[in-house]
DNA sequence: TTGAATGAAAAAATCGATTTTGTTGAGATG
DNA sequence: CATCTCAACAAAATCGATTTTTTCATTCAA
């Protein structure tokens, strides 16, 4: 929406990327299973060297596995590395938050208020589920871009990606989503008012509660299956 | 040395990727050049394929750009970058450092006393810089390496191939290197005797010594030339 | 009965050729 | 004289076919 829109068409590779990418943290693959090529190669219906780059990409990204001769496979998922994923993240994003707040002009708060606002609006839409999330991926970006660091918010991103894979396995909860989204409207009041304390340990608390949801999910881990 | 002998060979875009990615960080190529693909392709005897997949899973590690239907190219190096290189190498080596030194058992010790030695006989071979590099490198990993996060290690080691390329930059200050490897022996130290305290202040000193003399030939940037 | 050897079948990786897209410069146009 | 158009060219992206490697069912020997 907010994407120009006729900027430059992308070839096919970067296509397939954002294709696989979406599906991988969208859980339509089981975790642990190996890709055949030419399935989706058909499925998709692209070549195979762009399919084979964008593998490639997602591999060097870390929502794939390369093993040496034999394809790509999808990472397993197991409760300690969601335990790793969540913790970083919630450092790092404290990290960006509080020098967000720092650096934070008044364009970084017209920002935030709008990807808030865009948040609720897609809220009234339950039923388009992908709108949200896109909403929700980018009022955490908005509220921590002004923080200074390209690579911390790369990195973030990255987290978010794969902490992404582990939340989508849970089903949909209306009373966490409520605590969430009230923690949301909290995080805009207490950047406007630049109190970084409150907002770490509010951040910390959200990421927290996230973090508990999706572990509840991840209990009873799938077998090491394959195929 | 300590990596098995004949595990099983590569295939050709493994093995052109962990090139390429040599050479991009010892500054083989100029900062904003673009790669002409044929060109690559003559030079280090590969086809097209292996080729393509190793830049792309270059670009998504980040150590080239891909333009939409203009192929790759070398990232431009900026002062701004490697000061948010660097400050970001501190907080999360730091952060590291203080997990490694809770979880670290004597196993750990040994790995970093064993990193330590090998980095210390690889200063007696100044011709070796490639010895030296990759030795260095595994020392600050295994000072880190049971800090636990996976994830967290994944950054480490991204930051620390994008400092390099900077670092790589300077000319050789035997001074300053007499002075970092003192820090190394120190850092040993100090992580025997579990001195938290000590030994983050020390690493943050170590990478912020290492940033202002990488900083320092950074100072004149290149112009942003092409071909 | 087990276990190593074998050889088709399947899948991954690679290659060479084709298609598509971007670039450049000469000539036309205002 | 500046700008625009449009071939011809160069480079990137993609495709289809080939080569290499793995997998797996089967056979043969201990």
């Amino acid at each position: 929406m907010t994407a120009s829109p006729s900027t430059s068409r992308d070839m096919a590779s970067s296509r397939i990327f954002e294709t696989l990418k979406q599906d991988l943290i969208r859980g339509r693959f089981a975790a642990g299973e190996k890709l055949a090529i030419s399935a989706l190669k058909d499925h998709y219906r692209v070549g195979l060297s762009p399919l084979r780059e964008a593998l490639n990409r997602l591999a060097a990204y870390g929502l794939l596995e390369q093993v040496n001769q034999r394809g790509f496979r999808v990472p397993a998922m197991e409760l300690e590395e969601l335990d790793d994923i969540a913790g970083l993240r919630a450092q790092l994003e404290c990290m960006a938050l509080t020098q967000a707040f720092q650096a934070g002009d008044s364009e970084w708060e017209s920002q935030v208020l709008a990807a808030h606002h865009r948040l609720r609006r897609a809220d009234e839409h339950p039923e388009q589920v992908e709108e949200w999330e896109q909403a929700h991926l980018r009022f955490h970006r908005a509220l921590l871009a002004s923080c200074g660091s390209h690579w911390l918010l790369r990195f973030i991103k990255q987290l978010h990606d794969q902490f992404d894979r582990y939340r989508r396995l849970a089903p949909p909860n209306p009373a966490v989503r409520k605590a969430l989204d009230r923690q949301h409207g909290e995080l805009v009041e207490l950047a406007l008012s630049r109190d970084i304390r409150a907002a770490r340990a509010l951040l910390d608390d959200h990421i927290r509660l996230s973090h508990s949801v999706a572990r509840g999910c991840c209990e009873l881990p799938a077998s090491d299956d394959d195929t």
